[in-house]
This record gives C-alpha cells, sequence and structure tokens, in this order.
DNA sequence: TCTGACTAGTCACTTTCTTGAGTATGATGC
DNA sequence: GCATCATACTCAAGAAAGTGACTAGTCAGA
C-alpha cells in the first residue's frame, strides 16, 4: 500500500478527476511518484470504497462526464497516520544508469546519444518546473513564500524535483563527455 | 523485463553468487536499481535457464556451499542489444516526498524528524560511496581515472550516486529547517 | 551457554505494475 | 475532409515485485 498515500497527497489541494489526477502526476507529483493512468482510475476506486475519498459525478455537455474526487475526512486521518510511519528508503530504477553501469564493456555511442537526449530531457523540465514555482508563490520572493504561504508542500517537492532534474542534467552531459573522449581516445590508439 | 539487464550489469565484474550480488546491489547498485535478495535470487535463476548466465557450484567448508554466476557471451549480447533500445525515462517514488507534499495540511512534527533522520543517513552514504571512490580509481586522480581507467562503468554510476544523497541531504535540511520555522511562527501567533 | 549476526539460500503467497486494447465525443490542424 | 489530439474513462491478462517465513551451519561476544 503506496500508491494511495500518494493519490491522498495529490488530491489534497482540490478536487480532481481521475484524468486530472492523471495530468498532475504527470507533471508535479511526478518528482517523487510515478504512476499510470490506469493505476490511479483503480486506486481512486478503491479508496473511495474504503471511504477515504469521496467521489461526485459531474454532467458535462460537449465532453464526456467526469468523476470528481475529494479527501473525506478518514482519508485525511489516513495520511495523518501514515506521516507517522517510518519513511522506506526512496526507491530508484534507472534504465540509462545500468547501461552506463556496463558502458566499457559494450558499445557505448547509443549510451552517449541516450545521455545527450536525457540531458535535453531535464533541462526542458527544469525550466517547467522553475516556471511552475514562479507561478505557486505568486509575485511572493520564495523566502517569504516559504514563510508565511498557505500551501507550500508541492513546492517543496517541486524545489527537491529541480534539484534532480538539474543534477541528471549535469551528470549525462558530464558523462557523455568522458565516453566520448575515451571513444577518441581509442580510435586514435587503434 | 527489466531487473534482469541490472543483473547482468552488475555481474560484468566478475563472478558473483546471489548472495554477493544482493550486497553488491545494497552498495553500488542501489545507486540506480533497487531490488531484494528474493528477487535477485529468483532472477539469478531465470537467467541461467535462458542461457544469458552461466552458474557453477562452490564447495566450501565451515560454511554453506555457494553457486557463483558469471555472464556469457549470449547474455553480454542481450545488455548489448538493451544497451540500443530506448530508456524509460528514471522511476523514483519516496514516502518522504509524499509525506512533505502533504505537509501543512497534515502535523508536521513526525515529517520534520524524517527529514533530519533521512538527511543523516544520505551524509553516510556520500560519505560511503566517496570513500568506494576513492578506492575504485586506486592511486590515480579522478580526471586521470576517467580517461585512462579501465573499468569506469561502476565509477560513473557511483559519481551520479554521490550527487544525489548530497542533493537529499541538502534538500532534506532545508525544509526541514523551513517547517521548524513555519511551526515556531505558528506558536508565537496562536 | 545462549544470543545474535553472517553466510547462503528456498518457497509460497499476494499485491502491484505494465501492456495493450477498446469506447465515445468534440475540437483543432493540414 | 481526414487525421490527430484532448477529454474521460474501462477492462483483462500477464509479468514483475514485495512480504514473510523457513532451513542450517559458523562464529563472536556477553
Amino acid at each position: 500500500m503506496a500508491l494511495r498515500h500518494a493519490v491522498l497527497a495529490a488530491l489534497l489541494d482540490g478536487e480532481y478527476s481521475g484524468y486530472q489526477l492523471a495530468k498532475a502526476f504527470d507533471i508535479g507529483v511526478a518528482n517523487f511518484w510515478h504512476a499510470l493512468p490506469q493505476q490511479l482510475y483503480a486506486e481512486l476506486a478503491k479508496l473511495e470504497k474504503e471511504g477515504l475519498l469521496s467521489g461526485r459525478q459531474v454532467l458535462q455537455e460537449g465532453r464526456p462526464n467526469k468523476r470528481l474526487f475529494r479527501v473525506t475526512e478518514a482519508g485525511r486521518a489516513e495520511l495523518e497516520a501514515f506521516a507517522e510511519t517510518v519513511a522506506k528508503p526512496s526507491f530508484i530504477r534507472d534504465d540509462l544508469m545500468v547501461k552506463v553501469q556496463a558502458a566499457d564493456l559494450i558499445g557505448t555511442a547509443a549510451v552517449i546519444a541516450q545521455l545527450e537526449e536525457r540531458a535535453e530531457v531535464s533541462k526542458g523540465k527544469v525550466e517547467f518546473l522553475t516556471e511552475l514555482l514562479r507561478t505557486l508563490r505568486g509575485g511572493a520572493e520564495e523566502d517569504e513564500y516559504l514563510r508565511h504561504g498557505e500551501r507550500i508542500g508541492p513546492y517543496l517537492t517541486c524545489l527537491r524535483g529541480v534539484a534532480f532534474e538539474q543534477e541528471t542534467r549535469d551528470w549525462c552531459l558530464r558523462i557523455a563527455a568522458v565516453l566520448r573522449a575515451r571513444q577518441e581516445n581509442r580510435a586514435e590508439h587503434a
């Protein structure tokens, strides 16, 4: 049971449909939790059945109807209890790093290309998240916002997201350069 | 199919038993792939059956016998093919960040304590990994090692691990301070 | 002498995740 | 005019991962 808490935490900020929640997971929540839309729909249904969320149907014209969910008092209590439990260590899985681990014993050309591609993606995310941070804090300075803003949770996780993506970008570029240099070096000595 | 490649990449550095592999996963591989011993044993068996690994029994005295595995030519080819496929985006899950996301709508005392605890853990990892890096590069300077070292894959992923843990530590301490300040602020105005 | 940690695994069960497809409507772009 | 994208989901099957318990001998320390 783990996704449930990520969903509850994401829904604290308002009423969302499964579809909107999936978007939110792509944008902000992705900084600390990865999940596919199908999982979210399933989890929402389960949480509603358990009374941690309440859903209501919203009829729409010109587009499909939707169900909006909000966290119930029981849901909030569940999160509260979760916050007290010991946190598991953070969990990472990254294909690209597996490839880098193997790098000198397999061909590196493809890996270099992928590192540079990932660096580009991360750069895009940094820009996007930086903009998102600006939006979240409104006109305020960061320090001011962190001291007196009402809802800083999403801002804080987003800060971490920016740092992570920045790190990713730097690392990818550095490693790509290292591998490229070795490739050239080998070519010279061949 | 994903753990298999992490296992193959980890085994490139020599012959390991399942038990040793589990250790390796705790130390270096944990920087990019998380897996439990039971999964590893199961995966080793599967990979052997498919011919990507070959295992041999080693009889021991004073302790249980063990099976050592090495990557076969087919295994290397599999990794080679894997390196060419597009890498999935990195996959993160972190309980602690879920708690921070919810932070201002639930009690923060426990979260602050956990942030500080995690910061300590990360500090320990930074120290450990920094030492590991020193060992890996022998007496050489980093630049020199990266240019001419024979096997730099594990070093490169380890570099990333250090950066990640350092980042984690900084973030945890900063967020803990922010949350603490808000707590005190509220107490004053109450 | 007993406890607990280390080595070296195995087995069974359950939950979770991923993959891939299907449904339906409206708007937007070429 | 057709294709594709956006909204808004649902379903099923299969692969992967996680949980917990169990075996069994050795060695070090209280």
